[in-house]
DNA sequence: ATGACGCATCGAATGCGA
């Protein structure tokens, strides 16, 4: 079973990709974020085409968050954080059939915050937690869970490109790489840390800057799995091919196989 | 220090991403 997520940066831009993508790797599931489409513009026809049921959660211009599914739509979808009052669009979980009976999917689009001293970091700060009470109480009702989105959070220096330059930036900060550590003690495991890995392993570069072809990224997308699911885990990889495409999204895609 | 690139918005310049 492969699960993946990615960070499309407007499905309506990058549907074609996606498409593609997912005919070269049909995982059993796939989140995206950042569709930037409101309910009535998600490409449900299409994605049924190619065989995936959809549950989505959008709005205009930002955010955005989508679950795709083969082998049915997923049950008991929750949109956004309950409890939570949210403008913003960016959480969808929905369960997925799988690893002896199924999987709890949450896929998350985390805030930017983009600077350590302004209110989107703050409001970065109360989603963080609204989230981590999500997932805990998730958790204890679907052992068997996979947390995984655009983190917008650099866990350790070795995801950076420029851990010395960037330190205490945005996505580096101790008080963003602590959420992180706390959604860990939840009971999750970084996947892709389960396993060797290339270094300077990345998922998103800068569009400028020939970010990409210099390799300066930071890898801020990230598939955690619980414990219960821990022991299963076969692979994790970022696929960077659907960055070299024309006009790619800045966000490469994670994948996550299980066994069974 | 700034901007650089890309996407979205009713129409151009601006906000935002990370």
């Amino acid at each position: 079973m492969k699960l993946a997520t990615w960070n499309v940066n407007s499905l309506a831009v990058r549907l074609p990709q996606l498409l593609d993508w997912l005919a070269a790797n049909p995982v059993d599931a796939l989140v995206l974020q950042e569709t930037k489409l409101t309910d009535d513009k998600f490409p449900v026809a299409e994605l049924q085409a190619a065989g995936y049921a959809v549950a989505f959660h959008g709005q205009k211009t930002y955010n955005g968050v989508a679950l795709l599914s083969r082998g049915g739509t997923a049950a008991d979808v929750v949109k956004n954080i309950p409890g939570f009052a949210d403008e913003q669009a960016r959480v969808i979980t929905g369960t997925v059939g799988g690893v002896r009976g199924s999987v709890r999917v949450v896929g998350g689009y985390f805030p930017n915050g983009q600077a350590p001293d302004s209110d989107k970091f703050v409001y970065k700060m109360a989603w963080l937690d609204a989230l981590r009470g999500f997932v805990q109480a998730e958790l204890a009702a679907h052992p068997q869970l996979v947390l995984m989105g655009d983190f917008n959070i650099a866990p350790e220096d070795r995801d950076a490109w420029d851990p010395v330059a960037l330190a205490g930036t945005i996505h580096l900060t101790p008080e963003e790489r602590t959420h992180f550590q706390a959604l860990l003690g939840l009971g999750l495991v970084d996947a892709f840390r389960l396993f060797e890995q290339p270094p300077k392993s990345y998922s998103w570069w800068d569009y400028r800057m020939l970010a990409f072809r210099k390799n300066q990224g930071l890898r801020i997308d990230h598939v955690l799995v619980s414990d219960a699911l821990k022991p299963v885990v076969q692979a994790c990889t970022i696929d960077r091919l659907p960055r070299k495409n024309e006009r790619p999204s800045d966000h490469a895609p994670v994948v996550v196989e299980l066994a069974g």
